[in-house]
DNA sequence: AACGGTACCAACCGCACGAGA
DNA sequence: CTCTCGTGCGGTTGGTACCGT
């Protein structure tokens, strides 16, 4: 590709326009339309490149732009859009007459980007942001709090220390989890449903600087994974109100929450989001809560389940962590 | 009044891609 | 098929206005 730059010519003048180019612009403009812009500057008698002309027409000069604040109207369609769309302005542009994606890009730079950080939303993907790693390094002096407890685990004091970090190793098994690689990717790389568990696992090693995840995975070494055997009840007593929030707004795009069940213990829930059955060795398994799909899945008993509960749009997954975690009556007997 | 920091936004830059020679 | 051109697009820069000290 031996293109040229259209505007590294000497002379060009480049920087803001005057009032008179946009005249000798938009007159020019009028009598002939644009035809070629890189013939244009010499036809109009500008000494611009076609390109800054065709930047400053379509983004300025255009008389069917809209100038001005945005609407509320508008500025919701744009966070909608955006939510689905990305980045991609000319396309969102298309949506709001009179706005140019240029116009669009810069207003969600300096304010909508800004809002929804203050709100505690990622710009990006629109969903929660983390406050795990403002805490990072509580954690880890956690972790090895506990080990040093557990050296000292016969003795009255040690055990009511135990007591005491119980939560916060509940937090750590949680981070433990997430810093194991997805073996599922390993099993079954084509499955989209995948990518929900993949994306915290890259998201959260990509947000992390090596010493940190070092540190943390020794740390982290010394919790043991939930044991099979734990109970519903065990989890629910281990994971107080006080830390949902950290593990709702996780690094991870979705809601991820390890528990053991066995098999007569699995009903079907009555939250409204799917969920994925994805660290067995068995390929993952979408379960649709809606349709019952759960009762037919062949989960062993005393498997390791992980539910991801990918949630969209704003909706707050408080709903579905309190429904799985509290609710007993959701986890009983399958005659 | 002078200065520094910040917000805003027009304009620029460079890459990508389709069309056509 | 290759190359060039024209254009679209998203990211970034730099000038300016504004505000607080």
């Amino acid at each position: 590709m031996g293109r040229s730059p259209c505007c590294d010519e000497t002379g060009i003048k480049k920087g803001p326009w005057t009032p008179q180019e946009d005249q000798k612009l938009i007159n020019h403009i009028k009598k002939h339309g644009h035809g070629s812009w890189r013939a244009l500057p010499k036809l109009a008698g500008l000494n611009r490149c076609g390109k800054s002309c065709r930047l400053r027409w379509t983004n300025y000069l255009r008389p069917d732009i809209k100038r001005g604040k945005f609407s509320q109207e508008e500025e919701q369609t744009i966070l909608n859009l955006h939510a689905i769309l990305g980045n991609k302005w000319s396309a969102i542009a298309t949506h709001l007459p009179g706005r140019t994606d240029n116009e669009i890009k810069n207003f969600w730079n300096t304010h909508l980007k800004k809002k929804l950080i203050q709100m505690g939303y990622d710009p990006m993907t629109h969903r929660p942001r983390t406050n795990i790693f403002s805490s990072l390094p509580h954690l880890i002096a956690l972790a090895n709090l506990k080990e040093l407890v557990e050296h000292h685990h016969s003795s009255w004091e040690g055990q009511g220390v135990m007591r005491s970090l119980q939560s916060e190793v509940a937090t750590l098994q949680y981070l433990h989890y997430l810093l194991q690689p997805p073996n599922m990717v390993a099993n079954n790389t084509s499955s989209a449903n995948n990518i929900p568990d993949m994306e915290a696992y890259n998201n959260l090693l990509n947000s992390m600087k090596d010493g940190q995840i070092i540190n943390l995975e020794n740390s982290l070494n010394n919790i043991p994974p939930l044991a099979p055997s734990s109970s519903l009840q065990a989890i629910q007593d281990s994971i107080p109100f006080s830390h949902l929030p950290e593990l709702q707004t996780a690094p991870c795009s979705s809601f991820i929450l390890t528990t053991s069940l066995n098999k007569n213990m699995i009903n079907t829930p009555t939250t409204t989001s799917p969920w994925q059955l994805p660290s067995s060795p068995r390929p993952p398994v979408v379960v649709d809560q809606s349709n019952s799909a759960i009762k037919n899945i062949d989960i062993g008993e005393g498997d390791i389940i992980n539910c991801i509960t990918p949630f969209f749009g704003g909706a707050h997954p408080n709903s579905v962590w309190s429904d799985i975690l509290l609710e007993d009556s959701l986890f009983h007997d399958i005659p």
